[in-house]
DNA sequence: TGTACATCAGTGAACGCGCGTTCACTGATGTAC
DNA sequence: TGTACATCAGTGAACGCGCGTTCACTGATGTAC
């Protein structure tokens, strides 16, 4: 057999990897195929070796972002070890911040994707639910000793999500801060822990 | 002069009715001006009568929505009229009601075309933020008396959005319901209205 | 009131272009001997 | 260990198609007389 099965697998992650970076910047029908084999070093007719259209792409671009979201607010790894409560406030803090907001290429996709998701095929929709309800899980393990976990963590993660899609969307980079800064106290503190600005709660 | 000025402001407004609609569906790049002008029942070329380019639509797509959010829940008239609380609240339900979720064609834009705007240039943004801007406002008339209105207002709208995009680009349709249901009382509550969960109040 | 005219909203063929996909090929590679 | 071979990942020209935009035109209309 010519060629490992590792080579191909490597050559179709680089793929994958390219096209979720050219997704993130600018949605799924705008990039051509031909410039995402281009960024991933190869040319055009290599990419029906490894999908049958460029549909079956979609999904996985997005599903792939699940092993690659592990940077905090100052640029340093994750540790996903540490204890529920603390990692949901690290992620909390990571995902509204200057440095998640800048750094579109790397973007978590249900920022990045959301209309273009609404409007995909089933299987695209699928991986955007997976990676979601990812996300919600981790929130609800933070809030096991209180009340409704899981209520406030679908809370949680559409203020994260919500909150970071506003801010995209705005062409004032202050009004943008804001949204992100109220977004994360609200977040922290329906999560219980301390925010900035207590005054948010409702009285 | 043959054709008056209403004849052709007219047509003008029919063109932005039918982008708006097929915008919201389908997203800024996947529509072409053959398709917006026979939905308006005109040809291909008269759309240079009224725009330069395609672009120019976008904002004034985004921006006409100012005019056309009028629905209840229940699909009747919005009464602007109310003292500002109950019109909040009001709106807060038919925002995240299943009316709204289900005809994507009358959408808000907000939900429909977030990270087609954040793709977009400097006047859709524009159109967007301005449209945000006066949903802030209104939630923030609502809550006059209480401490920081405007983060609560801000947090408010963020729920708002966040939740119907997050419904909407989800395949389950459980999951999607489940969040728009909590995205309203979570809503509700921080804008000092009963809701059905009150135990979603950080405690 | 009736008519001739100038205007310009709307038409539809045509343009150049880039897209997704196909296909005949090439040449680097692992394997059999 | 060395070589001949079969495989198939990757190449790049070519395809049909639909796009945004242009342009010469047409014909419905308001106005001047």
């Amino acid at each position: 057999m010519p060629y490992t099965a590792e080579h191909k697998a490597e050559t179709r992650a680089r793929i994958v990897g390219s096209a979720r970076k050219l997704f993130n910047r600018r949605g799924f029908t705008d990039v051509s195929i031909d410039e995402i084999m281009a960024h991933a070093g190869l040319t055009r007719g290599g990419f029906y070796n490894h999908f049958a259209t460029k549909d079956e792409l979609y999904a996985e671009a997005i599903t792939l972002t699940l092993q690659c979201e592990k940077m905090t607010a100052d640029g340093s790894e994750i540790d996903f070890s540490l204890p529920p409560s603390r990692l949901s406030e690290l992620i909390i803090n990571a995902y509204l911040s200057d440095r998640h907001f800048q750094d579109v290429e790397e973007s978590c996709p249900l920022v990045a994707l959301p209309s273009d998701t609404a409007r995909g095929g089933e299987p695209v929709r699928q991986a955007y639910r997976q990676v979601l309800e990812a996300m919600i899980r981790l929130f609800e393990r933070s809030q096991d000793k209180r009340g409704d976990a899981r209520q406030r963590a679908i809370a949680m993660a559409t203020l994260c999500i919500g909150g970071m899609t506003l801010a995209r969307a705005v062409d004032d980079g202050e009004l943008s801060a804001e949204i992100r800064h109220i977004a994360k106290d609200t977040a922290l503190l329906m999560g219980g822990w301390n925010a900035k600005s207590p005054t948010l709660a409702a009285e």
